[in-house]
DNA sequence: AGCTCTTATGAATCATTGA
DNA sequence: GTCAATGATTCATAAGAGC
């Protein structure tokens, strides 16, 4: 199968009107957040952010295929001790706009940064936002699936009456064919709570994520073979993890060093992946080691 | 110290206006959800929702003192295959009322059951959204620490030359310092990200949540002898927590039922209470054998 | 293997200074 | 005064090396 990472340097705003429309499977995206990243990007005020990013995801509606799903990853600031209001402004306009706002899943940040202060703990959470053009969405459940901690075990021993009751009371999936898939597969659905370390390999990037963040919506929402798009390419993780699974993959990025970094990097994987027969890991380690 | 629990049957919106202004330390309420509830409450639709709540908030905002907080155990639910927005619509209307979002808290549910839906995983977080009326306000952040893991006790033993040189570099708060809060604390400051379990002792009625909620809010915001409000009482979680850490309470239910059940429950735990030179412990275990 | 120990580091906040 | 920029402060975890 061959597989294409598209990258280009320019405003998602303009870029994206190239794109055909409902061609993309999933849209992944860590916008910049408002006044953050100054040096980098123009760092836009909390006020001003909802009108400049409607444009954008008017563009991403029209590109992402009916079936598709957009996963925004974003998080309010404290502004003058209180949390900006931008982020729920924002999916209120999008609703508008003809999104429907599905889910919010939490990405709980198991190393947050470090800070005391006298009326504050550390924010050690994100929000992911799942947007979708319609109700009915490609989600490939079976594909993320964790395997069970020691709770279920034990939770399948001693069974609550109350359980028992829950399960009994469904028709067509009851208590005894749950019990029987959990012990075969030894594997549960997760929820929608993701518990990942912030670590990143990026060093050159100030907000890039890790790697198991796009991977784990990349499994979600696509298979092989689809199109994966990144209109706030950054440092470029999205596409690389979309490339290592073998998903097509559009990156749009306005900051030429970034690109120009995402590019070469693009050249030292495309050599490594014309090797065949090679599963994910594999070629996950390859690509490290070429890199460093 | 005497303590006391003042429970009253009626409409919240009501019964608040007897309140006087600036009485309470902390507000710790989980309302009826959204078209949730439907036997019990009046079964609030999403749309109506803000509209219904602003005037009891507004009452809130009267009654809370400068310094207090109010903590918003909520979540929206699926409606047409979509989350509602009424929580973030209820959020940028309480600001304009007058409150201050200061921060958002997650509940991260440990023991979510299983149950599998097509295009949705289980939801297993809820919001807990803290409202102040100013920028200070009083927070005990020593009360709630947890203590730390085993990694701590051999850091302080051998310390890293990074840890060093980061520590010597600082003015004014050299090395040494830090590391005697250490020794001395053997605690961590907590996360906005709080673990729970759902288990909750109060089955006769179908929302509450588990002690350990109320609990860490009033030992976060409150001290001793300080007044919590519950307008949305339900089964007295809030209030029979506050009353077993010595703190006053008013709990207000529209359901004669629960307001009935909770006075029942208050009777025998009052006896118990006038048992003198109990710790919480105590009392709480006697509490519970006494109700079961 | 399992333990102990070391080390790196993360989209943050706040108070202060300067325009 | 308001607003923007700058610097100081800070905690807990995971991954990996060493025994």
């Amino acid at each position: 199968m061959e597989i294409n990472t598209d990258i280009r340097l320019g405003d998602s705003k303009e870029i994206l009107k190239d794109l055909p429309d409902n061609s993309v499977d999933l849209i992944f995206t860590s916008p910049p957040y408002a006044d953050q990243r100054k040096n980098t990007y123009g760092g836009i005020h909390p006020d001003k952010y909802v009108e400049w990013f409607l444009p954008i995801s008017k563009e991403l509606l029209r590109v992402l295929k009916p079936e598709g799903t957009f996963v925004l990853n974003i998080k309010e600031k404290v502004v003058n001790g209180e949390r900006s209001t931008y982020v729920m402004e924002l999916i209120i306009a999008m609703r508008k706009q003809g999104w429907l706002w599905t889910e919010e899943f939490i990405w709980h940040k198991k190393n947050s940064f470090p800070g005391k202060w006298p009326n504050r703990f550390r924010d050690s959470w994100e929000r992911l936002l799942q947007f979708n053009k319609q109700k009915k969405f490609n989600m490939y459940q079976e594909e993320v699936m964790v395997p069970m901690g020691d709770w279920a075990k034990n939770r399948l021993k001693n069974l609550s009456e109350t359980d028992k009751k829950r399960d009994n009371s469904k028709v067509g999936s009851g208590f005894g064919k749950n019990v029987s898939n959990w012990i075969n597969r030894k594997m549960a659905y997760p929820t929608n709570v993701l518990h990942l370390a912030t670590e990143c390999n990026n060093k050159n990037h100030s907000a890039a994520f890790p790697e198991s963040l796009p991977e784990w919506f990349i499994k979600l929402f696509t298979k092989k073979g689809d199109t994966v798009l990144d209109p706030f390419m950054g440092s470029g993780t999205t596409n690389f993890v979309a490339q290592r699974m073998n998903r097509n993959s559009i990156g749009i990025e306005i900051v030429p060093e970034y690109y120009n970094m995402v590019n070469d990097k693009l050249e030292t994987t495309k050599l490594i992946l014309f090797e065949p027969e090679e599963d994910y890991e594999q070629i996950k380690t390859k690509r490290r080691k070429a890199i460093r």
